[in-house]
DNA sequence: ACATTGACCTGAGAGC
DNA sequence: TGCTCTCAGGTCAATG
């Protein structure tokens, strides 16, 4: 679901179909997915304006439009983006339109309305507003702050690597994933970590975002010694062998090897 | 200060 | 076939 390497991917996708053209118009039906904005003012804002450029903060991606406010978008579970031109081609499911001059559309799809349609005067003073954490992917995460933000922390690792206001883009496929490589339990408590496994979380965590994020997120593409493919009962570790182990955590399914992760 | 639960949403797949 | 049930997991609010 879409994570920090599949909002960056959809960021790309942007980046390579539709800067900089004339927008048309555009059609919104997005009932309870705007925030703060009508769908009114949005359209007030799009229309006539083109876009200049993207940014990306954990999962959300920001477009800045040439009138300045920027278009803020969250994908939730199941959003997407579609860049086409033949008016049959609009994908089910589309909630946000945008019409180019050119006959071009870029269409947001959410199929379950759990998403986010919102503007802002920038990514900065949204995520500071948000109160997101540093993004998975910022070159500034070291080690050692990682260390630090762990230690003040008395719950247990799944959930802190899911807090976005810890660190922003890390969800649950990814959560697992980045334990299963660093040998963590996901129950293992944030602030117990030594600096061995501080330092392989570090590492688990780059490689696990950078990967998918150069591979477009899709698990087809990705390597099979990841836990990512054995999300299923009765599924056995790429690694060991032993059965993977199926809990819940914060509502959340979460997988991971008793043997690997200590 | 933490975890848990349910609501929000809708479609896919299972089971009867 | 067609119904109902469960599950998927991002986020938030309410509760323990």
């Amino acid at each position: 679901m879409p994570e920090l390497p599949d909002v960056e991917t959809l960021k790309r996708y942007v980046d390579s179909t539709c800067l900089h053209r004339s927008i048309e118009d555009i059609d919104v039906d997005a009932p309870r997915m705007l925030r703060d904005v009508s769908a009114a003012k949005l359209r007030d804002v799009l229309k006539g304006a083109a876009f200049a450029k993207t940014a990306r903060h954990g999962k959300f991606l920001f477009i800045e439009t040439s009138k300045g406010p920027w278009l803020v978008l969250h994908f939730g579970m199941t959003g997407s983006l579609r860049y086409y031109k033949e008016p049959a081609k609009t994908p089910d499911h589309t909630r946000l339109l945008v019409h180019f001059s050119d006959g071009y559309r870029l269409a947001g799809v959410w199929r379950r309305r759990l998403g986010r349609i919102c503007l802002t005067d920038g990514p900065a003073v949204f995520a500071e507003a948000q109160e997101l954490g540093i993004d998975g992917l910022d070159p500034g995460l070291h080690p050692k702050v990682l260390g630090k933000t762990l230690g003040g922390r008395r719950g247990g690792m799944k959930s802190a690597l899911m807090d976005q206001g810890f660190i922003a883009g890390i969800g649950n496929v990814y959560g697992d994933e980045m334990l299963f490589q660093a040998g963590i339990r996901p129950d293992a408590k944030a602030r117990d970590l030594d600096d061995d496994q501080i330092t392989r979380l570090h590492r688990a965590m780059g490689h696990v975002l950078r990967l998918a994020t150069e591979r477009q997120a899709d698990p087809e593409r990705l390597p099979d010694s990841w836990l990512l493919s054995r999300r299923e009962e009765g599924a056995t570790c790429p690694r060991c062998g032993a059965a993977i182990e199926r809990t819940k955590t914060a509502g959340l399914t979460t997988y991971f090897c008793p043997r690997c992760q200590s």
